[in-house]
RNA sequence: GCCGGAGUGGCGGAAUUGGCAGACGCCCGGGACUUAAAAUCCCGUGACUCUAAGAGUCGUACCGGUUCGAGCCCGGUCUCCGGCACCA
């Protein structure tokens, strides 16, 4: 009789054992093939692991796991994406200094990581707080910074008065603070930007190469937006006089006839050149709404006419008048529009509310009551030498007719804007820059390097939008390198994401002090193989990660444009009523209680049996219950052993069928059926007696999602070395089929039995089995057979005359 | 509004993509073991009806269609989740 299953002892010793083993331990040189497993490394904060890291890291431990039993020689790293404001406030709140709170919850964290018994290779760790690492990140932005692709530049930008910080657009949601919900206000500042539009084709283009699920890259294609259109010279006149052009970005050149009137917004020159107290007015009144504000006065059009000044339509001739309005934005084409109300609804709108004349130029719908935008099925109409023509044709005829005459061009525009790369607080990457009053903005040379963060012990935020590091004069103060001038340094730091958006490379050779990485390391593991990570970094780092790549492409330090060869995405853990997990809302579980009353191995099968991966599920206390006691059963069966290499004929096909069954689920990320499979293998096992080798299967099949309880078990009853060194098992695709077939019986499409043959039975045989059940013969009886269905091994279907 | 995804027992979820709906697990009911309970093991468990150890009818959000056969395909409707949103 074996002892009762007892995880807690035997999880520790084996984590011991693993990690002096160093059977984890990656390595840079190896006959086998490389394969590079990542998961997105967790922002260390006070609070430890929790579910919404357990879920993706498991299924990725568990991946890591079968490929080295697969013979792969595996990368599996884990680090700490540690700068950011949690720590930060954190710190400012306890009086403990950012890098000591940081320092305390990395081991926290590796402490937790280690716990589950998760496969990383901890002597890769790299954390983007240290000076070794953010060296690098430095370097990278220098690199930039020499091509143009990083700049300093005057612009509203998006500024949480909470976080006393400006954020990216990526970062506003619904007008609000990403991390506080605070809503977030128009500040104009001088910032520091990265060209990531420079990139924009680019990172669309490259989509068609990488494996990701099709909604990650619906995502990343709407994010770009690009659109394709025509820019268009209208003629202004200023008081009957002219007074220049105005140029307008539209994806309809082909209604250029039905431009009844041009819309500016109230940041375009021309408004403000030709701006009485009205639209003065106006453009108070937009400059001071937030973008929330701004969207939330959707429906309603507002704007004024910008007088004494009007364009010339260049298809009619005709003199329109031009409005300034909010709903046209400064950031997007060239900040002008021309309004054609019969097929645009903004214009529509616009024009019913300003009374202003509709020209229908598109067939097919009444311009009187909306404006018609389909583009498939009208003809064109009032508009001369276009009419008759189909919308695409009158694009492209429009489009030619401009370049001819002058007046236009094809245009290409992309709704991504430049990333703003600053941000005004302490606990960030320094920005390797500094103003010379002689020289302007000079790089620091690569030598100084790693500009290092000034140990202080005052790093509150201030309200003037300036970083907390301008108050530190020694720091600040400095010799320009270019000419030896006093010059200051930049006090702006880098935004969470600068340090995420290369770490993977890190990983290949964490400890080179000389280069990011060496190129050789680089060859060997680079791209990575899977990526796992959350949906909601789809347009975050997932995107500027891409955009740092191909950059460190393009200067030659990494050999292929994309970095991810395949991108899975996790679902949420939601808590158990169904909503966010959150402090506030008080129903936060955490994992490592789980661990502490099941083990880790019942918490590794928790996360990965509840639900469908990719799927957003909500937690369960009473699924744990469940996988504790398969994982008993599991223990248990050894109660029933005998000596023996081969497989117990009955068992042996239903233990190819379980070989088959979970390595096929691994792939397709269904670990739940693939748990469940192994559940019904134990139950097929109990209260059989089952050889050792019966059991080594259920050993190495289970390794993979609990690995402690099977690492005990593989040395009582394996055949020696520690689970990563085994090979993973193989199936005979024979002996996954069985030689008689249940089938069903339909009559009329109806089941009324089922009836058990040889596999592969000719379907006259098959018929005849069928008319002779019990249950079919009645309901066959005085009638004909007209037609009969079989379908192979599965089913026959008898409809009667 | 636009673009994705989803809706299946009391519950979490399966179903090889058109072929026995409800795998696996939880809960619940019955039994075994026990002085008893817990634990464990075995059996049962979608709903309804009947002439009831058997059989029938209904059943995958709703309405309709295609098909020998639909959770799956087609048309329409509703609800929920995620993303984008005055992007010209």
């Amino acid at each position: 009789m074996s002892s009762t299953y007892e995880p807690k002892p035997m999880e520790k010793k084996w984590q011991a054992k693993w990690e002096e083993s160093r059977v984890y331990a990656a390595s840079n040189r190896s006959e086998k093939p490389k394969y590079y497993v990542l998961i997105e490394f967790p922002y260390p904060s006070g609070a430890g692991l929790h579910n919404g890291h357990t879920r993706p890291y498991t299924a990725m431990d568990v991946l890591a796991r079968v490929r080295r039993m697969q013979g792969f020689n595996v990368l599996f790293p884990i680090g700490w994406d540690a700068f950011g404001l949690p720590t930060e406030n954190y710190a400012i709140a306890n009086k403990i200094h950012p890098a000591e709170v940081t320092r305390r919850n990395i081991a926290a964290f590796r402490d937790q990581a280690k716990a589950l018994g998760y496969s990383f290779d901890y002597s890769r760790e790299v954390d983007t707080t240290s000076p070794d690492y953010y060296k690098w990140t430095q370097w990278i932005f220098l690199k930039m910074f020499e091509r143009g692709l990083a700049y300093k530049s005057e612009m509203p930008v998006n500024w949480c008065p909470s976080c006393k910080c400006v954020l990216a657009n990526e970062e506003v949601i619904d007008g609000e603070c990403e991390r506080c919900h605070s809503e977030v206000v128009r500040r104009s500042k001088s910032q520091w930007m990265l060209k990531i539009t420079a990139y924009a084709q680019r990172l669309l283009d490259d989509l068609d190469t990488v494996d990701y699920p099709a909604r990650v890259k619906m995502a990343q294609k709407n994010w770009i937006g690009r659109s394709e259109g025509a820019e268009v010279d209208f003629k202004v006149l200023a008081s009957g006089k002219s007074a220049g052009e105005l140029t307008v970005y539209t994806t309809r050149p082909d209604t250029l006839f039905g431009a009844t009137y041009m819309v500016i917004s109230p940041e375009h020159p021309l408004a403000r050149e030709f701006a009485d107290g009205a639209v003065r007015e106006y453009q108070n009144a937009s400059a001071k709404k937030s973008d929330f504000e701004r969207s939330e006065l959707q429906k309603e059009k507002t704007g004024v006419r910008l007088p004494g000044v009007s364009a010339v339509n260049p298809a009619t001739g005709t003199e329109i008048p031009v409005f300034v309005s909010d709903y046209v934005l400064m950031g997007y084409g060239t900040g002008a529009i021309m309004a054609v109300p019969g097929h645009d609804e903004r214009d529509w709108e616009f024009a019913r509310k300003f009374s202003l004349p509709v020209i229908e130029v598109v067939a097919g719908g009444d311009v009187g009551k909306a404006a018609f935008t389909d583009t498939e099925t009208g003809k064109m109409v009032n508009s001369g030498f276009l009419n008759g023509l189909e919308v695409a044709q009158a694009k492209k005829k429009m489009t030619e007719w401009l370049q001819e005459k002058g007046l236009g061009k094809p245009s290409v525009k992309f709704k991504l804007r430049d990333w703003v790369f600053a941000r005004q607080r302490y606990w960030g990457e320094p920005i390797p820059i500094v103003h010379c009053p002689h020289c302007g903005m000079v790089a620091l040379p690569e030598s100084e390097l790693p500009l290092t963060l000034p140990m202080v012990k005052s790093y509150e935020p201030t309200d003037t939008g300036e970083s907390p590091l301008s108050a530190i004069d020694e720091w600040v103060s400095v010799k320009c390198p270019k000419c030896g001038a006093d010059a200051k340094r930049e006090t702006d730091t880098m935004p969470q994401w600068a340090g995420s958006s290369w770490y993977f490379l890190r990983y290949c050779d964490p400890h080179n002090p000389k280069e990011l990485a060496s190129a050789e390391a680089l060859k060997y593991w680079m791209d990575v193989d899977w990526y796992n990570g959350g949906m909601e970094h789809t347009t975050l780092h997932l995107l500027y990660s891409r955009f740092w790549h191909k950059f460190l492409y393009d200067i030659g330090v990494v050999g292929m444009p994309e970095p991810y060869k395949k991108r899975t995405a996790h679902g949420l853990i939601l808590a158990e009523d169904g909503e966010k997990m959150s402090k506030s809302a008080g129903n936060v579980v955490n994992p490592m209680d789980t661990v502490k009353s099941y083990g880790a191995d019942t918490m590794r099968l928790v996360i990965l049996f509840i639900g469908d991966f990719e799927k957003a599920v909500s937690w369960s206390d009473k699924a744990i219950v469940g996988c504790r006691r398969f994982l008993e059963r599991v223990w248990a069966l050894q109660d029933n052993l005998r000596p023996g290499k081969d497989f117990t004929p009955e068992l042996e096909g239903v233990l190819h069928k379980t070989i088959k069954k979970v390595t096929e689920d691994i792939e397709a990320l269904k670990f739940n059926t693939a748990i469940a499979a192994l559940m019904s293998l134990c139950n097929e096992m109990g209260g059989k007696a089952c050889t050792w080798a019966d059991y080594q299967v259920m050993i190495k099949l289970l390794s993979p999602f609990a690995p402690h309880i099977c690492e005990e078990l593989w040395a009582k009853y394996g055949l020696g070395g520690l689970l990563p060194a085994q090979s993973w098992l193989a199936y005979d695709p024979a002996k996954t089929i069985d030689d008689t077939v249940e089938l069903a019986i339909q009559v009329g499409g109806k089941l009324r039995g089922t009836v058990t043959v040889p596999r592969d039975s000719a379907d006259d045989d098959v018929v005849a089995a069928a008319l002779a059940d019990a249950r079919v013969a009645p309901l066959a009886a005085g009638k004909t057979l007209k037609r009969a269905i079989v379908v192979k091994n599965k089913l026959v279907n008898l409809i009667f005359g």
